[in-house]
DNA sequence: GGATTTATGTCAACAGTCCTGACATATTTT
DNA sequence: AAAATATGTCAGGACTGTTGACATAAATCC
């Protein structure tokens, strides 16, 4: 059998109320399991070092934004400092993120991933993009278009804008 | 800008290695936040009544199989019985979720949602389709398709058995 | 029919991650 | 000098996951 995104009016860019319906109900499911998968690849790799998730967040987004500051890494992140402050002293701690006092103002704490942080962050990220190349090897670029821009819509604008992107504000407008 | 999906190979079966690798890297982050934003729109109701996301998921694969065995729940959720069983005795005590002995099987214990319970997963499902159903609004039905390619190729392959497609093992052929 | 396995439940202890509230320090801004 | 900002920390509580141990009832095995 085929599933609720299967049986679609011929018209690909018309889509039945039903049919949406159907679709968003499987999708439920497709984010809790897809998600779920996805984050056990790197949850592997984290038990070998004894961290947790928090840890695995908080060291990508201070290795892909070097230099960044606690504030902006709290907002990034959605939590409070007391909840981070203990993910970033053990970070600290075990040498894989350091900080380094702001130049232009000295009460920023500017943070960076250390070379043994780096080596982790390299693992953790390796792992989850070979997981990611390996599902999309059999998709086609529309069907990679398809996966962003659903994507995309799903999260908040103010998430949404981190991404650059020619369809920014896409969701009000008609497809060309 | 366009995203790394967006600067790719004209024919559309045909990928390069650097443009996936550079699709997987950003779709780590895509995963990040969708799924953030994707839970809050439950969270919030959860909140109203004091609830958590277990509660969330124990509540939903019970309202979608109803009459599902603990052993089969602890199965799908992939958590020990320990950690179910907080979670289980609160929803029972609450009301939300009744207990029936097994009829082929007598030790077993037959889950399934109460009246009250199934308005609270209706609530839950709501807000959570509605927010699919947005992001999909724009979208066609190769991009539908593509999304739904993806999450399913992301799982693992038993995860991915719990949704009857015709594209099942699909991972391993060429799209026709 | 007695022994074993299975399905479920519970107690206890511990860990990780999030929260709120309060308070402290250094630095910048007003 | 006073107020605001960036950061850090202490304390306590909630939720959710783990391991290990033990208990009961029912099904299955020999």
């Amino acid at each position: 059998m085929d599933g609720p995104l299967s049986d679609l009016p011929t018209n690909p860019n018309t889509l039945s109320s039903a049919s949406l319906d159907a679709a968003a109900l499987e999708a439920i499911e497709l984010m809790f399991f897809a998600y779920r998968d996805f984050t056990d690849v790197a949850d592997r790799i984290l038990e070998e070092h004894d961290l947790g998730r928090a840890h695995h967040r908080a060291l990508y987004f201070i290795g892909t934004n070097g230099g960044i500051t606690v504030g902006h890494l709290l907002e990034i992140l959605n939590i409070t400092k007391q909840s981070l402050s203990r993910v970033l002293r053990r970070l600290i701690d075990l040498g894989l993120v350091e900080q380094k006092v702001g130049s232009s103002d000295r009460r920023q704490r500017l943070l960076m991933v250390s070379p043994e942080g780096q080596a982790l962050l390299d693992e953790l990220i390796d792992a989850q993009r070979a997981l990611l190349v390996q599902a999309f090897k059999d998709a086609n670029t529309d069907n990679l278009q398809g996966f962003r821009q659903v994507m995309l819509s799903i999260m908040t604008e103010e998430d949404r804008q981190r991404f650059d992107s020619a369809i920014q504000g896409w969701s009000n407008e008609r497809a060309a």
